[in-house]
DNA sequence: AGCACGCCGACT
DNA sequence: GTCGGCGTGCTC
């Protein structure tokens, strides 16, 4: 009997411990990356073989595998490496790490098997991913045979020789109907066995017959000398990372393009990892037009069933291209060659729920396994990247022309502190009123970004002066004027509006700050403007977002009012006028990247302008025109600014000089969860006082700015490493890793 | 995740 | 006296 090590996927935290099974002999070809079916306690769950156990266990009795998932082991050597450091890496247990690469969270389903009786007598184990197929035909030897013979009388059955004969590919009966075959005809040719049923998977694709014409562009020298370092590294395949910086409108989609041609001439795969695919659709569109049915897209509003057509299309070779999301990282490829990853320094990358992994180390680990290239593209890169570019370990790209040659925006900075001395309390200053007025004249188009942080509107009492704030969390509640009602950005709970303040019974309550809804009042207001609004609330439906982009770039709206996804990704010729209502309101929050994230906003933001053959015009409202951040912002000088921001991280002990990690503790009651940190924060302290060589920091326990969330109160723990392994590996091995409600966060995005 | 085991409050 | 609350622990 054979004996295998198994993870458990079942959706819990603390299951880091695997478990000892037999093999029954029917099934003896199950090896490790296999996805079993295994009884565990009372229910039968799904599990990933880690490894081979060489006997079987002498303390209990182990049971048998009720089956397998596949006809083939799912995870390949590589797969499993990444999977192995993810958990290591991440703190997360194997089986957690092992389900990211799995499309959809479990995929079993049991079906009863009946004798003649009506009797149960099984259960039978399935993938529960249906297999959409249809049968089609295909030509037989005997067939070509009799095709050459031609028989002058059959003249329909030869016909469908024909065309059978010079497909390369099966082809369904509807297809074959098309072209004047009928189905009586093919009955006959599969009786005289000179054509065969087959059964085709059908892979469906939301993406089908959205294909645009192929442009190609000359190249500058820019991106010639870009797409030769890159090639490079493809035709002799090794493991080199690519820092693609480029500013905005310098071309880097055409770089991506050829680097990718490249590749898949060579015959290997492309991964091209995108911050949000809603954002995306133009490069979506771009690369069909010249890979076509090549290109399969991966994103978070694909069915199960869908995204399963997606994993086996990469895994059987039959596309060679994925575009995708975070998640699509995870993707089994039969032979990759490439990473692209567009907008490295997007924050969407990171996972915000446990594991907490980046898909941009995630891959740069996976290209490392694999040694292929990487190239990560931004016009304001991660200063982590930068790092790294700078001191030579990733090879610097750079663009710093426009592929067109049109010119950067000029900027303009709106002093929103005089504006109120001048009595002007619109959310509009001047500067921004008189640019869009005359932008509408010349019947040119205005983007303008409203920062949704900051601008919420929250309920507060004018007597006693307290908000109103979530009963289960520890935030404001948000007055939506939509239902008339106020909701908890959290917890998404919603109360009415009361009439009296809870706390001081005072009937004085009103509303303040601005949220998009003020804003675009105050803006439709202005002679001349069709404002149009793009925010979460809007964007729901699959393809609103491009929906919404295609009718303002037909020019029936002239102002696109919205939050930051009006910032991103998208090329609207017309667009001549960038408005930024308020540029500091995520520049003051207490996290040591909201310099960094500001300026990448402002500098995206300040992009979208004038891309066309007009000149850009950006107004940049802020309370604070004196912020560095702002000022090097209105230059968009990049490298200005990551010079200054650089020097502070290492003045403050931060990212890309340190390696942070975060801890949360959730409890319901405060004091048994401070008490928990208290203890992780006591464990830690002793490991710094063992290896003081290791330049440990432990900061906390502190509550989290948001103290409470559904009830349950957040501690918080920041250690601060150069090398964070030791650390990771004592607590791995600690009575911490397993606690339900302790969290590690490995390289937070924030550290609040 | 399920499910059992186990130890404290309000009820037929 | 017991029904049931959910805290804790186990599943090869």
């Amino acid at each position: 009997m054979k004996y295998i090590n198994v993870a458990i996927n079942l959706p819990v935290k603390n299951l880091f411990k695997q478990f000892t099974y037999a093999v029954p002999p029917q099934l003896d070809h199950v090896d490790v990356g296999w996805r079993v079916v295994v009884p565990f306690g009372y229910q039968t769950v799904e599990g990933f073989v880690t490894s081979l156990a060489a006997a079987a266990p002498a303390e209990y009795e182990c049971k048998e595998i009720l089956a397998t998932l596949d006809t083939r082991p799912w995870f390949d050597a590589e797969m499993l490496a990444t999977a192995n450091w993810l958990s290591e890496y991440y703190l997360c247990s194997p089986a957690e790490a092992m389900r990211l690469f799995i499309p959809g969270k479990t995929s079993i389903k049991r079906q009863a098997v009946y004798n003649d009786e009506g009797k149960l007598i099984a259960y039978d184990y399935e993938n529960k991913l249906k297999i959409k197929t249809r049968i089609c035909f295909v030509v037989t030897k005997a067939g070509r045979e009799a095709l050459v013979a031609y028989n002058k009388r059959l003249r329909a059955q030869m016909h469908a020789l024909e065309v059978l004969a010079e497909a390369e590919r099966p082809l369904s009966g509807e297809e074959l109907a098309s072209v004047q075959v009928s189905a009586a005809t093919l009955r006959i040719l599969c009786e005289k066995g000179w054509s065969e049923r087959s059964e085709q998977r059908v892979l469906r694709n939301s993406y089908a017959n959205r294909t645009e014409l192929k442009e190609s562009l000359h190249l500058t020298d820019e991106q010639r000398q870009a797409v030769e370092a890159i090639g490079s590294a493809i035709t002799e395949p090794h493991q080199e990372t690519f820092l693609l910086q480029g500013i905005t409108g310098s071309g880097k989609t055409e770089v991506y393009l050829r680097a990718a041609a490249q590749a898949m001439e060579a015959g290997k795969q492309v991964l091209l990892l995108v911050p949000e695919i809603a954002l995306t659709a133009q490069i979506v569109k771009r690369f069909q037009a010249w890979f076509g049915d090549e290109v399969a897209v991966a994103h978070s509003k694909l069915s199960q069933n869908e995204r399963a057509d997606v994993w086996y299309k990469m895994r059987t070779n039959s596309a060679k291209l994925l575009i995708g999301v975070r998640s699509a990282v995870f993707a089994p490829f039969s032979d990759l060659g490439l990473i692209i990853i567009d907008e490295e320094h997007e924050s969407s990358y990171k996972q915000d729920e446990r594991p907490n992994y980046h898909a941009r180390t995630v891959a740069l680990k996976r290209a490392q396994l694999s040694g292929i290239p990487v190239v990560l593209g931004s016009a304001t890169p991660d200063l982590e990247s930068f790092y790294k570019a700078r001191q030579g370990t990733y090879t610097h790209l750079r663009l710093l022309q426009r592929a067109n040659g049109s010119m950067l925006p000029h900027v303009e900075i709106a002093d929103m502190r005089l504006e109120l001395q001048r009595g002007n309390k619109s959310v509009l200053s001047a500067a921004l009123n008189d640019a869009l007025l005359q932008t509408a004249v010349q019947g040119e188009q205005a983007i303008v970004l409203l920062n949704r942080r900051g601008f919420s509107t929250f309920v507060m009492c004018r007597d006693c002066g307290e908000s109103i704030v979530c009963p289960h969390c520890a935030v404001a509640l948000v007055y939506h004027s939509a239902g008339e009602a106020m909701r908890c950005h959290y917890c998404g709970n919603t109360a009415p509006i009361p009439d009296e303040c809870p706390n001081c019974h005072s009937r004085r309550i009103r509303f303040f700050g601005t949220g998009t809804q003020k804003a675009e009042a105050e803006i439709a207001e202005l002679p001349e403007i069709r404002i149009l609004r793009m925010d979460q609330d809007s964007t729901v439906k699959k393809f609103a977002h491009e929906d919404i982009l295609k009718s303002f770039s037909s020019g029936e709206y002239n102002v696109l009012l919205g939050t930051q996804m009006v910032a991103k990704g998208h090329d609207i010729p017309n667009v001549t006028l960038v408005g930024i209502l308020s540029a500091d309101s995520t520049l003051n929050l207490p996290d040591f990247r909201a310099s960094e994230r500001t300026f990448a906003l402002l500098t995206q933001a300040a992009g979208r302008a004038g891309r066309g053959d007009r000149a850009g015009h950006v107004v940049l409202q802020t309370y604070d025109p004196d912020n560095p951040v702002i000022k090097l912002a209105a230059t968009q000088d990049y490298d200005a600014f990551a010079a200054s921001e650089l020097e502070i991280r290492q003045e403050l002990g931060y990212p890309p000089y340190t390696e942070i990690l975060k801890i949360t503790v959730l409890d319901k009651e405060e004091v048994r969860g401070s008490s928990l940190a208290q203890r992780i924060v006591n464990f830690l302290q002793t490991l710094q006082l063992e290896h003081p060589e290791q330049e440990l920091l432990v900061l906390g326990p502190f509550p989290a700015i948001v103290a409470k969330v559904r009830d349950l109160y957040r501690m918080n723990i920041l250690v601060k490493c150069p090398q964070m392994e030791l650390v990771k590996r004592a607590l791995w091995n600690s009575e911490f890793k397993e606690c339900r409600n302790v969290f590690f966060d490995v390289d937070p995005v924030s550290v609040v």
